[in-house]
DNA sequence: GTTATATATGAACAAATATACAGATATATG
DNA sequence: CATATATCTGTATATTTGTTCATATATAAC
């Protein structure tokens, strides 16, 4: 390995100077990293499923479908008022849609993605017991 | 309120009266949400995901491999105080893991757990372009 | 031993965020 | 029309969280 190469040193030439040990692999994970825009949208996705009452809502439409927000709320047992905030984050974010039913508004998965996500997360867990 | 239920109106008996719709979809979620440890757990897990320092870190793991703290600084561009806090946290939670070699501490993935995630994610932006 | 390097830790501060309350909108019913 | 219901929106606040600076630890080299 890279041991003890002081050769391999290197100062970049950023307006603050980052070291650095193994130039090419840093230079490789520079190369191949995620656009900006990629960083974005993953770090949104993970950062709304990220909160208990949200990952609750999102787990009771993967077994229901659909419910409205009086339901989800009884689910969870929070404020209409507090569920129907954390439903818009999620609907602005197109993780869950909306139909509209007279006065009642059901929420849903708008695809598999966060279902295979819950999925793939929970299977994992199962398997590994908590630290 | 009580006074003639309209159909399928009811009231829980809860300390905070929680009206529901669908009594059945309700008592249904409810009977298969999940353990509120594995919500805790799940929360925790998207919940350090869901920044764009760390997201970045475990994308340049999931691409090279391991990588000491100052590697990692570089390929992020951030002060290595910060990814030390960063990587902190990840390790922490059993995400990712290290291994000392002379002063210097290398970290890597713990299992495909992570990378799985991010994969499918990244796959599923690729098909769904940004709203 | 001393000095230098790589990383970790603690604390303080600023920014982001969840929550709760009040009020607004939209639909239904009489 | 007026009233009731279901949900939404705006705002304020209390908590959480990321970042930074200073300091500490651990290893290596001299």
């Amino acid at each position: 390995m890279n041991t003890t190469p002081p050769a391999d040193i290197s100062v970049e030439a950023d307006e603050c100077a980052v070291r650095s040990v193994d130039t090419a692999k840093v230079a490789a994970a520079k190369a191949r990293a995620l656009p900006l825009a990629d960083v974005e949208r993953i770090t949104e996705l993970f950062r709304l499923i990220g909160e208990p009452t949200r990952v609750r809502l999102l787990y009771a439409l993967v077994e229901t479908g659909e419910m409205c927000v009086c339901d989800l709320a009884a689910v969870v047992d929070a404020p209409e008022t507090s569920v129907s905030h954390a439903l818009r984050l999620l609907r602005m974010a197109g993780i869950v849609r909306t139909r509209r039913d007279g006065r009642m508004i059901f929420y849903s998965l708008t695809d598999a993605h966060v279902r295979l996500l819950l999925d793939v997360t929970t299977e994992h867990l199962n398997h590994t017991p908590a630290q």
